[in-house]
RNA sequence: GCGGGUGUAGCUCAGUGGUAGAGCAUCAGAUUGUGGCUCUGAGGGUCGUGGGUUCAAUCCCCAUCAUUCGCCCCA
């Protein structure tokens, strides 16, 4: 047997699995405070959710998506991003009736067949936000301002950069795009691989090339702010000026590109320069254009995700552990006794750790220790004879003799 | 999908064509009811996997798997 995990994923052990509980958790505390509502959707679905038009020009979906036939015969694929779900679940559920709506998931599982680097993982998790419904640019503003304070509330934010740009209308994109299969077409042959493939795919994306040639070539090409209508250009403005208003620093990018082909007008990335290639923490944007491509009748979105996993890695170095009264118990009924005292002191809310094999009094000292225990509570044969046992402060070594209801409340109070 | 690096003890890594070592960690003892420090000792390895060259391969060659860095892509 195979007894290796598949390429591209990882097994969570606790230490890990405590930070990105942490994360999730925050995530949605942080969610609620603007009146999101935690969303469940399946992780998977019909293929065509995710792939809405044959060829699509994204990735993520042409290359990317695990699908599979189901014993039924139909196309289904593994959720390869979060929205597309929630924007089907949207209409499956006549939410409509609900608008405006703002929805959120945490920890969700998501699914790309890539191949697999530090920060990118073929199984990897996002919490993330949709809100439906509001077309003016505040929401724009608000859900950037989410995803600082969700950084904030991580104590992540340090050594972040954000950008943020503009992809127009629908039409805008369109008479760009034109415009710039129109520049780059003279100078084919002096584009990169990936540009030449990209030029009648996806030429927006040669805009975020690596390559010294194209980014030669860019600095003549038409700059995607000259093509966005009056309209388009007074959205991105207020959004500019209310994340001034909220001191929410920013750089403009013109060649910020997303990935995904849903993306209408405002469109931002957070960076951490903590991590390497895989640097994006968190993006997302508006996506008015979605919710028409599922052959409904449109409604207004922005949102976000982000990687808990990168998330994770940023915060490597916090320990996350919680400190335990440890038991030390030698004689004859003495573990019981420390198995009905733990309860109590659990029962307040606080960690209690019992040595169930015994052990030498030397050894569970030792283990007090190695689980960097607050406290130990000592309970020998002279203890329970007494009625009282010893309480030890483990960072002071100091120690005394306590009835065990004033040990609860004592420590209750300690709040180590 | 493309190009490079790396796989040796639980972890971090030395090392040699004659079947292996350190530090940390673990366990025990010094110290029969008091941890961290110190000292002593012990356990733990098919040297990623499969093939080839060789009298002999952990080392050289090929393949493969995993991982990592960059590209691509993206959270």
């Amino acid at each position: 047997m195979n007894l290796q995990n598949p390429r591209g994923t990882y097994d969570a052990l606790p230490e890990m699995s405590e930070r990105l509980r942490f994360i999730e958790n925050t995530a949605v505390e942080v969610f609620r405070r603007y009146g999101y509502g935690e969303i469940r959707t399946p992780v998977f679905e019909h293929m065509d959710v995710f792939a809405r038009n044959v060829g699509d020009s994204t990735d993520i979906v042409s290359k990317e998506m695990y699908v599979f036939d189901d014993r039924g015969g139909d196309k289904m694929a593994l959720r390869p991003e979060g929205t597309a779900g929630v924007v089907r679940a949207y209409y499956s559920n006549g939410l409509k009736q609900n608008l405006p709506l703002k929805l959120c998931y945490a920890g969700i599982p998501v699914f790309r067949y890539e191949r697999p680097q530090k920060g990118r993982y073929r199984q990897h998790h996002q919490v993330g936000i949709e809100c439906f419904g509001f077309n003016g640019p505040a929401a724009d503003v608000e859900t950037i301002a989410i995803g600082f304070a969700l950084l904030k509330a991580l104590g992540i934010d340090d050594g972040l950069y954000v950008t943020v740009n503009s992809l127009g209308s629908k039409e805008d994109r369109v008479k760009y795009r034109e415009a710039l299969v129109a520049y780059f077409e003279p100078h084919f042959e002096k584009l990169s691989a990936d540009s030449k493939e990209r030029l009648h795919k996806n030429p927006l994306r040669i805009l975020d090339s690596k390559s010294e040639n194209d980014r030669a070539l860019l600095g003549d090409a038409p700059k995607l702010e000259d093509y966005l209508s009056e309209e388009s250009k007074a959205h991105f403005a207020d959004v500019k000026a209310g994340l001034d208003a909220l001191g929410l620093p920013y750089k403009f990018d013109g060649t910020l590109v997303r990935g995904l082909d849903y993306y209408t007008h405002t469109v931002f990335e957070i960076h951490s320069d903590k991590l390497g290639a895989q640097s994006q923490v968190i993006s997302g944007g508006r996506y008015d254009g979605l919710v028409e491509q599922m052959g409904k009748d449109s409604v207004a979105g922005v949102g976000f995700g982000s990687g808990t996993e990168r998330l994770e890695a940023i915060m490597r170095e916090m320990d996350m552990k919680r400190r335990p009264v440890s038991f030390i118990a030698m004689g004859e009924g003495t573990t019981v006794e420390a198995l009905r005292l733990a309860d109590k002191l659990r029962a307040v809310g606080l960690y209690a750790d019992v040595s169930l094999d015994g052990g030498s009094f030397k050894s569970q000292m030792k283990r007090a220790n190695k689980l960097n225990a607050c406290y130990s509570v000592i309970i020998g044969e002279d203890e329970m004879k007494s009625g009282e046992y010893q309480l030890k402060d483990m960072d002071s070594g100091e120690q005394h003799s306590l009835r065990p209801d004033d040990l609860i409340s004592y420590l209750t109070r300690a709040g180590k």
